[in-house]
DNA sequence: TACATTTGACCCTT
DNA sequence: AAGGGTCAAATGTA
């Protein structure tokens, strides 16, 4: 701790708070977005197909990234500024526990204290992705609970690994919707390094893993439907199913053992390169976040 | 029938 | 006490 070399920049009269260096980047990456728009007008002027295509490809990758990036940083923002000011905890209608369902289920209640599966202390928070396809990961989640967050306007899904119990495997993931775009972003929040060697092998092979009814040799099925099915958005979903599955996902195939197993390339490259540099910039600006 | 998901209850941290 | 994370019975689906 307190490792924070302040040598980089001149040596500011007063240091601004981490609230304030996340509101420059966070101007920074609007005026980007601003001039990435302007760009995209200018490239749309250019009279030749092919060349205008690939222009606006471009700058549309631009702009997400620089959107993904924005979006980070601000649910961060909410969340810290929620936190420090009371707003407005009445909400009137919600304890935490939900109660969405009107039919009471006779459950015995008798669970005491339970062995937790994980303490708070021992996660090990290893990365936030901002995608539009958190299903896409190639790993076997299981989902294990939903919850509405404070001052969210979606629940947040939790999946754990579909081998948590054969491979006594840590993973973890939270699953948000960010907004109600229409690719909806989800920010995706990964648990824990896989512990099982379970990737699937690629993507190009098509067969379905038939529904992987023995658990044994079940060689992970994606996400399926059904468990994107409340928060993920059903009808997305079913879009994706007729326009033929394969729409949202983004090639796989690069740098991916740069990454460890449990971070999956959602992004492309160059976005995903963006977002982590803006991450990584704003952690050191406020202090690691530990 | 087996397995996965849903969802209210419970537990822990703040 | 509130909010978030997890458990596990009930329910859904193939």
């Amino acid at each position: 701790m307190a490792m924070r070399p302040k040598s980089e920049m001149s040596p500011p009269p007063a240091p601004p708070s981490p609230s304030d260096q996340r509101d420059a980047v966070i101007e920074e990456l609007r005026k980007g977005s601003q001039l990435a728009e302007f760009l995209r007008q200018q490239v749309e002027l250019i009279p030749e197909d092919s060349r205008r295509d690939a222009a606006l490809a471009n700058v549309s990758d631009i702009t997400t990234a620089l959107a993904s990036s924005l979006s980070v940083l601000q649910s961060e923002k909410e969340q810290y500024s929620s936190s420090s000011s009371s707003y407005d905890p009445g909400h009137a209608s919600g304890p935490s526990g939900g109660g969405m369902r009107n039919g009471p289920v006779a459950r015995s209640r008798n669970r005491k204290a339970k062995h937790r599966r994980g303490t708070y202390g021992e996660e090990l928070p290893i990365k936030e992705i901002l995608t539009e396809a958190p299903e896409n990961d190639r790993f076997h989640w299981r989902k294990y609970g939903e919850k509405k967050i404070l001052h969210a306007d979606f629940p947040r899904l939790y999946y754990r690994c579909g081998y948590s119990d054969e491979h006594k495997c840590p993973a973890k993931k939270y699953v948000q919707q960010q907004n109600s775009r229409d690719p909806p972003m989800f920010l995706v929040t990964l648990i824990n390094d896989h512990t099982c060697d379970t990737l699937f092998p690629d993507e190009d092979q098509d067969q379905p893993p038939s529904s992987s009814s023995s658990p044994n040799n079940s060689q992970v099925l994606d996400f399926s439907k059904a468990s994107l099915s409340s928060a993920v958005g059903v009808s997305r979903l079913k879009k994706e199913e007729d326009a033929d599955m394969s729409v949202t996902v983004p090639s796989y195939n690069y740098t991916y053992d740069e990454l460890s197993s449990s971070s999956l390339p959602f992004l492309s490259p160059k976005q995903w390169e963006m977002e982590m540099e803006v991450k990584s910039l704003f952690r050191r600006h406020s202090g690691d976040g530990s």
